[in-house]
RNA sequence: GCCCAGGUAGCUCAGUCGGUAGAGCAGGGGACUGAAAAUCCCCGUGUCGGUGGUUCGAUUCCGCCCCUGGGCA
């Protein structure tokens, strides 16, 4: 675990997909000399780049980012993997003297970054076993399972989220704990960072209409010749194709959606990843909700906003 | 102008043998501790096109009107 040391809070810029944070956090980050360390769970990925909307090249090159495109999709990435990379990041960008702009929308990691994991790393062949029962057993079984050995776990899950049943159990059977004890030991630890975080909220109509261009631009960029090189590079069945856009993209190439579905179906659920976006952040403390022109997120930084 | 089929939730439609109605999609709310752009949970009142009539009671039956689609002129 990092030390924590006395700092000024972390600025962190989030907010749903399309809000503006890449604009925003570039502009203030060149008037306050800061580099940007970036918390999204998709563009840490190399190749996938259209359909992660990642930061324009010439943006990378106005201000230094961290935390984009340094992993093969191919490997396993974590949330926990992504702290130690934010964590390095951090800590150089300190040493250089120079202020961090902690930019993204993928809410545990930044909850990970501030608050911590707990000490559980996976099990990967705990897992397979678990994964496979569960093929044969069902869910059913495998949550009875789970409220044997961890009955206030197994209350809050519900039986057909088997992706975190499962990872309970992968918990419990490699050290022998209730992930429940585990979490709430966890939770009297202190912050790691202090932080400011200003989530950016514009009203719907707006951001539905920014979702709505952004998505037509990935299509015209091409989108699905992105994919379709993605594919022949083996990439087919990484995490990130699973994403919104991607895994409409290769519905395409693959015969089993036109073009015009899959742009009206990824506009569909990026809709609904902003609205899961703001569920996340209406509890995460040390939270503000910012409306467009931002100009809080300025004055905060100790400038004035421009024009 | 005539004939036929429809007009029910934002959309597509089901249904009520007369006791004011329900699915899918859309939409909304929520959960989230190492896959998280993932995974998962919950939420259905709307002048049943309008207006007269029959009836204890009409969205349901009858008349007329309006609108939409198709056919015939």
């Amino acid at each position: 675990m990092a030390r924590v040391l006395p700092q000024p809070p972390l600025t962190v810029i989030a907010g749903p997909t399309g809000a503006g944070k890449t604009d925003l956090a570039v502009a203030l980050a060149e008037r306050l000399g800061a580099e940007i360390v970036s918390a999204d769970s998709q563009a840490v990925y190399r190749h996938f780049d259209l359909g992660t909307a990642k930061p324009e090249p010439e943006q990378l090159t106005r201000v230094p980012h961290h935390g984009i495109s340094v992993v093969e999709p191919t490997e396993a990435f974590s949330a926990a993997r992504w702290v130690e990379l934010a964590d390095a990041a951090i800590a150089d960008i300190a040493a250089r003297g120079r202020p961090v702009l902690l930019v993204g929308g993928t809410g545990l990691y930044v909850r990970a970054l501030l608050h911590g994991l707990t000490d559980t790393p996976p099990d990967p062949e705990a897992r397979r076993a678990l994964e496979e029962e569960a093929r044969r057993l069902g869910a059913e079984a495998m949550h009875r399972r789970l409220a044997e050995v961890d009955p206030e776990t197994a209350a809050k899950l519900a039986v057909a989220d088997l992706l975190r049943v499962v990872r309970a159990l992968e918990i419990h059977a490699t050290t022998g704990t209730a992930p429940s004890k585990l979490r709430a030991a966890h939770g009297f630890r202190p912050a790691r960072y202090p932080a400011r975080i200003h989530f950016l909220d514009p009203p719907r109509e707006e951001l539905e209409r920014r979702i709505a261009a952004r998505t037509r631009q990935m299509f015209e960029r091409g989108l699905l010749a992105e994919v379709s090189r993605l594919v022949s590079d083996g990439f087919r069945d990484t995490a990130p194709m699973r994403s919104m856009g991607y895994r409409q993209a290769l519905a395409v190439l693959e015969g089993r959606m036109t073009a015009e579905q899959a742009e009206r179906d990824t506009v569909l659920e990026t809709r609904r990843y902003a609205k899961r976006q703001r569920t996340w952040f209406r509890r995460e403390p040390g939270t503000t909700f910012v409306a467009p022109p931002y100009t809080t997120v300025w004055e905060e930084a100790g400038l004035s906003a421009p024009r």
